[in-house]
DNA sequence: CGAGGTTTCGTTTTT
DNA sequence: CGAAACCTCG
């Protein structure tokens, strides 16, 4: 895919770090080995003192293949090597950099089998992960899934991946959410064994498996474990006060011989606590490596005073995080206060966002330049509404997700079945596309292939085909079936899986027991593009314009599919990326120059930064939102507000509706605690002309 | 057992 | 206002 260009780091000019950085940056850039604990706050370029620091590394003589880059977001991962390419000249597919999970799976692909995991495992997303687990619980306590009193698959899963990630017990979990449910710790422990054991058995993993599984391949393979920790000589964290115990038994873990461990993080932009995050492991970084040296980056280079005062004064009732205080210091001239703009409900609120920005766009202001924030996808609804009415382009990045489609996911399981025969979640998801074809029926025919591919010892893919199942097939099925069957066989053979390379749609029966070369199917594989393609014009192509009004426009997103399989060697690192992917933003072609608003919820804006920034919903209830006022515990809140704050460069638009529009009786809104609680002379109150 | 219509519910954040 | 859950019929 790549070609070595040659790694002539000194083809490259020489790094100024002395005036490329300031001295905090600096400090923090040139390093000495050993432990390191880097606090930097919002704005304060965490992410160009990264990326110095490795460029640094490679200057010293470090090898890229020797640092280990771990980041939150695909994003952010491709943007720091990108970055470091154009400073080094180093490219970036030469570094092992990505997400934990992103990291977790390639290294369970390559060395997973002692713990029992193929090269072909499958990543199931989250609402595959659902449905398994629906399944299973269905069928080992039938009783339970029909009792509405019980806590919905979502939410056992919910309870089930926490505990996973905070490394406790399931049983604690439920006693502390379910404590008026007596028998309930011990059922979901039940289901949370069955559905562990249900993965394993069909050679699934699920996101947290990638972490958990990572975790258990280091800790039982001496091996594998003393090789990663010898390779990797730098190890680099960002986000660190993201990170939960697994993550964080993984890094100390791969740090333990080399100790080059620099983690980054700011604990006050701790956002992701509901999913096992834990900030103490900055602290507990600091009792693993005592020696460590802390590094405080606090001059803000991003927004304006009025910004940061604001930002600064609403985190003084924050309860303190032990340890490291940090305070951002402002870097740009002073110009304006943030604006507070009470609207009269949800719909003014989203008139108002209109109008600003139409006048700021006759200032000359860029769209790309402006963003708009919100707690939950739902309160981006008004404003979509208004912006498409308006004709002003924008871009969402929440909604379905590209990945996340229907027609997208359907295809994509056909690659899954072909790919890991053993993947039922692939082959139900499918099969119930069919008319009369249900959950159970699915189950039923796949359970008698696989019997029939044990008997007569021939792929389980081929045997979908085979005459006893095709008999148990609902009539109105059949022939959809049969195509459909075909045609993941033919993906099979064209991955060069054992298939076999000559599948003849008749008189099966002789010639799948040909054993084929590994060699021979090797030189037989298509790419994943070449398949993609095939699975395309196979039978989904045609059954989609039978069931879609508007297949035309879905077959174009999936011939895109087409160009960005393109951009992968294995169909199994295609699969994966798929999947670990889903996060990304939905639009085709991710063009970030593109003139348009942004429309993000505070938690994908983590990291970015925009000259204006609107925050909409700003009322008690929203937020904080009215669970976490309810459950009493709103410090999270606050710092998903100070996250959203700390976005903006030059202007600041905080929003709230005084009456709630949506559903049912209209209700009166308070203007956020977290509004209030500011002194008044930090902001600019706006009042929005009525009359709307 | 599945489909399709009807009702009811509830609405966080993501790798 | 939309999607899951429920119910009844084929």
């Amino acid at each position: 895919m790549h070609s070595d260009s040659g790694s002539a780091l000194d083809a490259f000019s020489p790094i100024d770090f002395e005036a490329e950085l300031n001295p905090e940056q600096r400090a923090a850039v040139l390093a000495p080995d050993g432990p390191a604990l880097v606090l930097a706050g919002a704005g304060s370029g965490k992410t160009r003192t990264l990326t110095y620091r490795v460029a640094y590394l490679l200057q010293q003589g470090v090898w890229p293949s020797q640092i280990l880059l771990l980041t939150f977001t695909n994003k952010a991962a491709r943007e720091m090597l990108s970055r470091v390419e154009e400073l080094t000249g180093m490219p970036s597919w030469k570094f092992w950099g990505g997400t934990f999970h992103g990291i977790g799976q390639r290294i369970l692909r390559m060395h997973g089998e002692s713990i029992g995991l193929e090269k072909n495992f499958t990543i199931m997303d989250q609402s595959d992960a659902e449905s398994l687990l629906g399944d299973v619980i269905r069928e080992i306590d039938s009783a339970f899934a029909k009792n509405k009193d019980n806590p919905k698959p979502k939410v056992v899963g919910d309870m089930i991946s926490y505990a996973r990630n905070t490394c406790r017990p399931v049983h604690e979990i439920v006693e502390e959410r379910y404590p008026w449910i007596e028998e309930l710790p011990v059922v979901v422990d039940g289901f949370a064994k069955a559905y562990e054991g249900r993965k394993r058995e069909r050679q699934l993993c699920d996101y947290d498996d990638l972490l958990e599984l990572w975790v258990k391949l280091l800790k039982e393979n001496e091996e594998v474990r003393t090789h990663f920790q010898d390779r990797f000589k730098y190890i680099l964290v960002d986000e660190y006060q993201d990170t939960n115990r697994v993550q964080a038994t993984i890094i100390n873990t791969l740090g333990e011989k080399n100790r080059n461990v620099m983690i980054v993080g700011d604990n006050w932009q701790c956002i992701y606590t509901w999913r096992g995050a834990e900030f103490e492991n900055m602290t507990e970084f600091a009792e693993q490596y005592p020696d460590r040296q802390i590094y405080k980056i606090e001059t803000n280079y991003r927004s304006t005073p009025g910004i940061l005062d604001f930002a600064n004064h609403m985190m003084v009732m924050h309860p303190p995080i032990d340890g490291y205080p940090l305070e951002l210091k402002a870097h740009k001239p002073n110009t304006v206060l943030p604006y507070v703009v009470p609207a009269m409900d949800t719909r003014q609120q989203a008139r108002y966002v209109m109008s600003r920005i139409e006048g700021l766009s006759q200032e000359g202001r860029s769209l790309k330049d402006i963003a708009v924030l919100y707690r939950a996808h739902y309160q981006a609804m008004d404003l979509q509404l208004e912006l498409s009415r308006s004709g002003l382009p924008f871009t969402i990045t929440s909604g379905v997700r590209f990945f996340e489609q229907a027609h997208v996911r359907d295809l994509v399981a056909q690659l899954r079945l072909a790919s890991n025969p053993r993947d039922i979640a692939a082959f139900n998801r499918l099969a119930m596309l069919l008319p009369r074809v249900g959950a159970r029926t699915a189950d039923r025919l796949f359970k008698l292939a696989e019997k029939i591919a044990a008997r007569d010892r021939i792929s389980p893919v081929l045997a979908l085909t085979h005459d006893e199942v095709l008999k148990k097939v609902p009539k109105d099925a059949l022939d959809d079936y049969r195509d459909m069957g075909f045609t993941v066989q033919d993906i099979e053979t064209a991955m060069g899986g054992p298939a076999g390379n000559a599948v003849e749609k008749e008189d099966q029966s002789d010639l799948f027991t040909e054993v084929v070369s590994d060699e021979k199917r090797a030189a037989e594989a298509k790419s994943p593009q070449e398949v993609m393609q095939l699975a395309i014009d196979g039978w989904y192509g045609d059954y989609m314009r039978t069931v879609f009004d508007n297949w035309q426009s879905r077959k174009d997103d999936l011939d895109s599919l087409v160009g960005f399989a393109g951009r992968y060697d294995t169909m199994e690192e295609l699969l994966a990326q798929l999947v670990l992917l889903n996060s990304e933003t939905s639009d085709r072609s991710i063009d970030p120059e593109q003139e348009t608003i942004k429309l993000t919820t505070i938690h994908q804006a983590k990291g970015l930064e925009y000259p204006i920034v609107f925050v909409i919903g700003l009322a008690e209830g929203l937020l904080p939102l009215k669970r976490a006022i309810e459950s009493g515990d709103t410090d999270e809140e606050r710092r998903l507000f100070y996250v959203s704050v700390t976005r903006a460069q030059d202007e600041l638009y905080l929003m709230f509706p005084k009456v709630s529009a949506s559903g049912g009786p209209p209700q009166l809104l308070e203007p956020s605690r977290f509004l209030r609680e500011v002194p008044e002379h930090l902001y600019e109150m706006l009042r929005v002309r009525t009359g709307w």
